[in-house]
DNA sequence: GCGATTTGACCCTT
DNA sequence: AAGGGTCAAATCGC
């Protein structure tokens, strides 16, 4: 039985790379003769499309090591405990932040991740990927391995505030420069977003600076592909991505869209609203995403309604505009539960 | 003066 | 030990 389904699989991914190099090559041609806003963009979704499916099926195949492997999640808590003995000498000098990083190590690794690739053209004087609608403060810099460029650390501003461990990474894309990959930790569980909808300010001045009239115009321009990324959220602590650049699951009567596998327990922390792509090449098809959470936070104090990403603010800004076939689409997903199978209808990456 | 950013140091995980 | 993530003092900008 392995020999035949590692054949298949090696076929697969031998058909696909080829597809992804066949599809390279038409962007270098269609670059020397100026394609359209239209034409690059379905380059960028065959191309991502391609890398995604080869990620997909790659990280499949490499399941089980995933699985052994079991990064960054969950493991330490069994070894560390936050009261006991942590076993380092200058454990009063340390023991306040020992404290706190155990307790916001051990909220990161709950929480739900998911990664958003933004698309910024430079033709509109834009430095980087959009405003949010959340209000960021940069805690850090770090140079990656590997990485041509260095990547930033965001925390929510009211972190002390309101107690929101929301944080992003924002790390620019080594390939394409134009693009920059947005690491989203943990969502708001501040009311920021509640207030109004037009956000506060960026704060972020150092990776774009951009005037909130000129967010509009960015949005618009905004193509991103949405990843969640939920790791380390089951005793399996598989990393489990799912993308929204297709149909990718069941739409139920009202538009929602739910993926394959039960993700409605009533034990969520969140509810999802990823969404919608429209497959023709208007402008509209340009990728939006929203995420609507409703949210009870980590300490169990809030039961909130959040607007989530720049996506969804292309989506609310547009969704008057947008043709999209697919409306308010909406489907919760437990990122605690979330079953590690991964069974989220990859074929729809092909559509 | 206050809040945000920078950046080196520290901590954690692998 | 190395690399990634976070802290916090110093600095910057309004």
């Amino acid at each position: 039985m392995e020999s035949a389904s590692t054949w298949e699989y090696q076929m697969l991914i031998n058909e696909l790379t080829q597809g992804m190099e066949q599809a390279k090559q038409l962007r270098f041609y269609l670059c020397t003769t100026s394609p359209s806003e239209a034409q690059n963009l379905l380059l960028q979704r065959i191309l991502s499309s391609y890398e995604k499916a080869l990620l997909i099926l790659k990280w499949s195949g490499s399941a089980g090591q995933v699985q052994s492997a079991a990064p960054t999640s969950g493991a330490p808590e069994s070894s560390i405990s936050i009261d006991g003995s942590p076993g380092s000498e200058d454990f009063n000098k340390n023991f306040k932040e020992h404290r706190e990083q155990r307790d916001t190590s051990k909220k990161r690794k709950m929480l739900p991740t998911w990664i958003e690739q933004a698309r910024v053209t430079s033709e509109n004087g834009l430095e980087g990927p959009t405003d949010d609608g959340y209000s960021w403060r940069k805690y850090g810099q770090k140079d990656i391995l590997g990485a041509n460029y260095p990547r930033s650390y965001y925390r929510c501003t009211y972190r002390h505030v309101q107690n929101c461990w929301a944080t992003k990474q924002v790390q620019r894309s080594d390939d394409d420069p134009t693009v920059f990959e947005i690491t989203y930790k943990g969502k708001h569980t501040c009311n920021q977003s509640n207030n109004a909808v037009p956000p506060p300010a960026s704060p972020e001045k150092q990776e774009w600076n951009h005037k909130p009239q000129q967010q509009n115009q960015m949005l618009f321009d905004l193509r991103a592909k949405l990843r969640v990324d939920t790791e380390g959220l089951d005793n399996k602590e598989m990393p489990v991505h799912f993308s929204f650049p297709s149909t990718f699951a069941n739409v139920d009567s009202e538009n929602r869209i739910f993926p394959i596998s039960k993700l409605a327990d009533d034990v969520q922390l969140g509810t999802y609203s990823p969404l919608l792509v429209s497959p023709a090449l208007s402008e509209s098809n340009y990728f939006s995403a929203s995420s609507t959470y409703e949210m009870k936070s980590f300490r169990g104090a809030h039961n909130l309604h959040y607007s989530e990403s720049d996506i969804a603010e292309i989506v609310s800004a547009h969704a008057s505009t947008t043709n999209s076939p697919i409306g308010g689409m909406e489907f919760p997903i437990d990122p605690v539960e979330l079953d590690p199978n991964f069974p989220y209808n990859i074929q729809g990456f092909f559509t």
